[in-house]
DNA sequence: TATTTTTATGAATATTGCGTGAAAAAAGGA
DNA sequence: TCCTTTTTTCACGCAATATTCATAAAAATA
């Protein structure tokens, strides 16, 4: 799980970073509100801390734009109590509120509650490229992107490892099942289908020489 | 869909209002429990979200008047955690509870999650497709479609289940029931005669190869 | 550089899964 | 009961997909 904290205030980050990669999260910073567009344009980022009071884009703005085209949870952080008034007209769906001083273990506390309530949807979504695991459908630049079965579960598995090196053997066992005994080059095809049809994002599977292959979302986006 | 929402605060009310509205639910309001009884007398109301905390009336001795001849789903609101407790020693089968403050989104989906829980009437109406659920009619164009009843259940787990592909297994254990062993092509046949049915919207049964069929009406999907 | 090892690609072939129509079986109605 | 409607089974043909394999390209090694 990764959590993106956009504050200007140095201080305040290092100490939200400490506790969340305390509980094993993943943490990204943000000083200002472009940064943290950029950020989620980029990168998945499973939920968002997000302080309203900031130089240059303050948080409603940021929020706006980004909610334009990505639905990542978020908890608002601001200095005022009475902020929250504010924030309730605000049209945006946050999930959650905390005025600062707050104890950092109220804001774990919140963060997984917030996580939990949103454990449900089943949406990968970095930049354009969506996947919807339910519906069995990939987006990229808002156009369907049509798999063949086999594509579409190897993608699955490599998405759930992100990350993680994966051998052909490990993609044979798992994938295509421990009954599977056929050749190791068969990998290589549908690797080679996939990235095809991944088109811009072909890249986001990388080769692992002498190893075998992993999803990487991260990668420099060629186009 | 209409929503009663009960509090003495104008301005929580107002920001409920807008949040729901915005997801075209009707709304009602009453500052206090009077006027709640008063509302629920008159007219059709689908979920309450009442507060505990008023003055006059409270939520408690409220929702036990209404409950005397209606079984309104309600939701409660509460400023302290501690009145939950409180709440359960109440036998008045209160379908959820939210502290102030709350986020709205998660009202929101509290809201969303009761009413699924406790529909009765539906009517699904895109463009000139029109089902009731509960009267099964089926019209397209204005004019009556008639549907054999299997393909009536079918359809209606389609649009209960839209934009999720479900498998022949799945479909067959909840539209058949657990206790039929038949053929799974008896799916196929039914996708097929249902789709004829369908007309011009034949497509909106999609084949997920390899996986089984989802349901997607035209509108737009957002992302 | 030449050599070896590993991966990428294209094309040929094998396999799988879906749509269909027809017919059998079951359920409903008069 | 008989007749009609609905449900289910099933097999064929076609199209989509999976697999294999030969060869090209790329990367590592010396």
């Amino acid at each position: 799980m990764t959590v993106l904290v956009v504050d200007d205030e140095e201080l305040i980050r290092d100490v939200i970073r400490e506790y969340l990669e305390n509980e094993k999260y993943e943490v990204l910073e943000a000083s200002d509100g472009e940064e943290a567009i950029q950020i989620t344009s980029k990168k998945k980022v499973d939920l968002m801390i997000l302080d309203i009071m900031m130089p240059k884009k303050d948080g409603y703005t940021t929020l706006k734009e980004i909610r334009k085209d990505k639905n990542i949870p978020v908890i608002m952080l601001s200095a005022r109590k009475e902020e929250y008034d504010k924030l309730l007209g605000f049209d945006l769906g946050i999930d959650d509120y905390l005025t600062k001083p707050f104890s950092p273990r109220e804001l774990l506390a919140r963060v997984k509650a917030v996580l939990r309530r949103n454990r449900e949807i089943e949406i990968y979504q970095v930049g354009d490229f969506c996947l919807d695991f339910k519906g069995h459908l990939l987006k990229i630049e808002g156009k369907e992107v049509k798999l063949t079965p086999k594509e579409y579960e190897l993608l699955i598995y490599f998405i759930q490892n992100e990350h993680i090196a994966l051998s052909r053997e490990q993609l044979l066992n798992q994938v295509w099942g421990y009954d599977f005994y056929g050749d190791d080059r068969t990998i290589d095809t549908h690797i080679k289908m996939l990235r095809n049809n991944l088109g811009k994002y072909r890249d986001w599977i990388v080769t692992v020489r002498g190893m075998g292959y992993k999803f990487e979302s991260d990668e420099k986006v060629s186009s």
